[in-house]
DNA sequence: CGGGAGCTTGACTGTCATCAAGGTGGGTGG
DNA sequence: CCACCCACCTTGATGACAGTCAAGCTCCCG
């Protein structure tokens, strides 16, 4: 009953030709390692790359596929998920343009650990990991970021072992919707939307819950009038309450 | 009852004057992201480093402190743990000889995420922060292993976190026991015994559960004839079948 | 407008945390 | 060197949190 209405998410298709050569350049040097570098050095890096666009819900490699080509996020949106063999899934993460996405380091011989699926429909840049890593052999400041962005996922990770570990469910799943509003998150009459189709599954997949779980929180929060949602969106009325339920105790 | 006898682990202590100038040339060499550089070029390196020696469970940095310095093991154990507010402590890493921790990156207002403690009596080489992201921009090899290191420990930490949504407490610890066996093992007549000071609260914390059901889990273990253990010891009996256990279904 | 994917909600169940009460090994000081 | 004591480990009883199963609802897409 109530606050559900139609989606407010702005309309995620359509983006069928961004992927041309002229944005190409211009959303490279957006990247955030390749911000140091000149117009020039651009070009030549931009060669290298190639675009690619995929629908929404389409898989862009697997889990166990050979791990050759790291990818850039252009437009769109991307998640990462592992599946145990019984075909759960865990979201690893969220991606948005400008992330990049399988190893950045990689012998010949390793293979993606997750699995890589658009969220919306998106444009992908690819490079071989070859050409990459000759990359940053090149430009330490390439390879210095890198492991900047790196080390910062690494610490995300390690907060949320620490979540699954030691919060109940409900924190963890407050905490998820905070942290999503900072990264996705539009000024929206409904309150802070979040700018992604998201099914109460994919917060379940990444507040390590079952669907039915999320559901029930959901539904608690929406009582008590700190979100608003409806199917595969949800939106953030009070973000200091939810901040307080996430830390609490 | 039946197979608890006194400790075989090695004797941890006594590594008072380890941390002498000419072992640490030596053991800077072996540290995987200096192997690349020339004798002279450690000699260089050296000079910023600066030893120093820890007693078993004493604290090298805690949560929250100001994070300026790198820090690498030469002798002994390290553990990483992160607290929350309540005290429940989560283990979110082992470290050996030649393992470096403290974030590699951070600007000047970064704190650490997590408490390091020594496991051992420990040797340990600092570097301030300023001085080797100076040392990555000169030598690019050094900076490509940091990131190989850390997007293995990125990939580590991702499986965790599938563990720890997706497998029962069993599985974890069967888990937990053949990592520490592969990265800690040594043949011994018990099996393969983890060479480390390791109680059921250290298990637990690294499997995301309590010391009372570890010890319940290591009970059923050492029933069915898996693994030896007592008093900070395990022992590793039949790892197949453990690792059977971590992956079945 | 019909069908199906996604969401909600209820009832039941099981795993595991918690609390608590003994054992036991080994480090320490006399 | 021995005895003591404490930290560590074990095991039981109890209950709660959250997973599973299942049924019905609703929004959306074609």
């Amino acid at each position: 009953m109530s606050s559900k209405r139609k989606t407010p998410l702005e309309n995620p298709s359509l983006e069928g030709h961004h992927c041309t050569v002229d944005l190409r350049l211009e959303k490279l040097g957006m990247v955030p390692f390749f911000q140091a570098l000149s117009n020039e050095q651009l070009r030549q890096v931009n060669k290298k790359f190639t675009a690619n666009h995929y629908a929404r819900g389409e898989t862009i490699y697997r889990q166990g596929d050979s791990a050759t080509i790291l990818r850039v996020v252009v437009a769109g949106n991307v998640k990462l998920v592992a599946h145990t063999m019984e075909g759960e899934g865990v979201l690893l993460a969220m991606l948005q343009p400008g992330d990049f996405f399988g190893n950045p380091t990689a012998d010949s011989k390793d293979v993606y650990n997750e699995t890589a699926e658009t969220q919306t429909d998106a444009c992908i840049l690819s490079i071989r990991l070859s050409d990459f890593r000759e990359i940053m052999n090149g430009y330490s400041s390439v390879a210095m970021r890198v492991l900047d962005i790196t080390t910062e996922r690494l610490n995300e990770s390690r907060q949320r072992i620490r979540h699954l570990s030691t919060l109940p469910v409900t924190k963890r799943i407050a905490h998820v919707l905070v942290t999503l509003g900072n990264k996705f998150g539009e000024k929206h009459p409904h309150g802070l939307l979040i700018q992604l189709p998201l099914s109460r599954k994919d917060l379940a997949d990444m507040a390590g819950t079952s669907s039915a779980t999320a559901s029930r929180v959901m539904s608690r929060f929406q009582n008590d009038n700190l979100i608003t949602s409806g199917r595969q969106w949800v939106a953030i009325k009070n973000k200091p309450e939810l901040l307080r339920i996430s830390a609490e105790d």
